[in-house]
DNA sequence: CGGCGATATTGATTCAGATCAAAGAGATGG
DNA sequence: CCATCTCTTTGATCTGAATCAATATCGCCG
């Protein structure tokens, strides 16, 4: 039923989808593409608050502006459907309601992981994070069946992401790669050589969160 | 139709209201008293991920534990429901859901201000934006008139609350005092003596997003 | 009222990551 | 195929906040 009012729009790396404060007149979800969800101050500094991966949604129901910028990390083709019919749709459809909350308690759930990660881990920890998080999401095997990973990001990207400088991401790539922990010749993608010390550079709970 | 289930529970200052992974078995919103949600490394690195103020909700239909620990950091006095007849309610009430996507993403807005603050702002920017949120949500107007706040934690909670250190946050409520933008006698206590001033110390937009 | 444990402040020092600076390595387009 | 631009790496230095350490203050209980 939402097939009637779908439309598709395409974005070029670095094109702002939507601007923060912005009058929000389609919801959409991601079918190709990275998009991310940022948040400047006045003076320049940045820092991501989200990152969009295929599949994932935008907007919310009830919302008519988002708090942040939504920008293409890549070139992105989205799924927009227009704001009003979307709601009617949510309202007369419960278990539509339902899986929209899923979704947000999902982001929320993420969101406070990254809180962790921004504010008590290291440098060395947030990039292993960062990897291994590529590497468990976006399982791109290599051509060998190998575990390589596309980054869909530059330096500077990722930095913004981990609350970083991109000097400082760059160090540690270069560390994790002479600890033989992950390799790399390409900027744009990543081999995870040894996962496990990758998860324990992480700092993150080995058994996760079982009780022990 | 909710009264019949429920029942008040009360947790000393310290107290654990819900570990991480525990099996949750009711839901429940805040009476009285300030709760925290937080996230410990194995190293015991802690991260405050939220406050609960009341009025806050606990607990999410559809998700059977939490991922982070609940902590009473004050005194206090939860309203609770049993998780499965609470659910129940959810599914055969439609603005109920709806209701609790809100309070979703409205804590997911928060989450990601703090993702802001966590990964970008200095430590006397973190202060600045705690002492004016603790102003603007708890106006707890002083003897004379005057914006007193009461600060519900020690500096201990604050710093795990900002991703700082105690001495950090002892320091930079010496050097605002210094600077004569707060007041404080007390532990518990601080008065804003300058508003624009601290506004200004937040280092957030001081137009709020608004189009310039 | 006095002593003790928890909480806070303040000082000295260290260190991780930021900043400043300079080369390399890909891409892109004429 | 070279020129240029953007992105990345690496090095040197600086600095804000962490860490280590010593008092100081508060609240509580006998």
């Amino acid at each position: 039923m939402l097939e009637g009012m779908k439309s598709y729009k395409k974005f070029a790396t670095g094109d702002t989808i939507l601007w923060r404060g912005e009058p929000l007149s389609f919801v959409a979800s991601v079918v190709d593409g990275v998009a991310s969800l940022s948040k400047t101050m006045e003076d320049g500094r940045t820092q991501m608050v989200g990152l969009l991966l295929p599949s994932d949604f935008i907007g919310r129901p009830g919302r008519a502006q988002v708090e942040f910028d939504v920008v293409a990390t890549t070139d992105v083709v989205l799924c927009c459907f227009d704001r009003k019919p979307f709601e009617r749709l949510v309202d007369e459809t419960p278990h539509v309601a339902q899986r929209l909350m899923e979704l947000a308690l999902d982001e929320l759930d993420a969101a406070r992981d990254w809180m962790l990660l921004l504010g008590r881990k290291t440098a060395r920890e947030k990039i292993a994070t960062f990897i291994e998080m590529l590497a468990r999401r976006s399982q791109t095997s290599g051509p060998n069946g190998s575990r390589i990973s596309v980054l869909p990001m530059t330096r500077d990207q990722i930095a913004n992401y981990l609350g970083l400088t991109l000097e400082t991401v760059s160090r540690q790539f270069s560390a994790l790669k002479k600890d033989g922990i992950i390799d790399f010749s390409d900027r744009k993608h990543v081999e995870v050589i040894d996962l496990v010390a990758l998860r324990d550079a992480t700092g993150d709970d080995s058994d996760g969160g079982m009780i022990v």
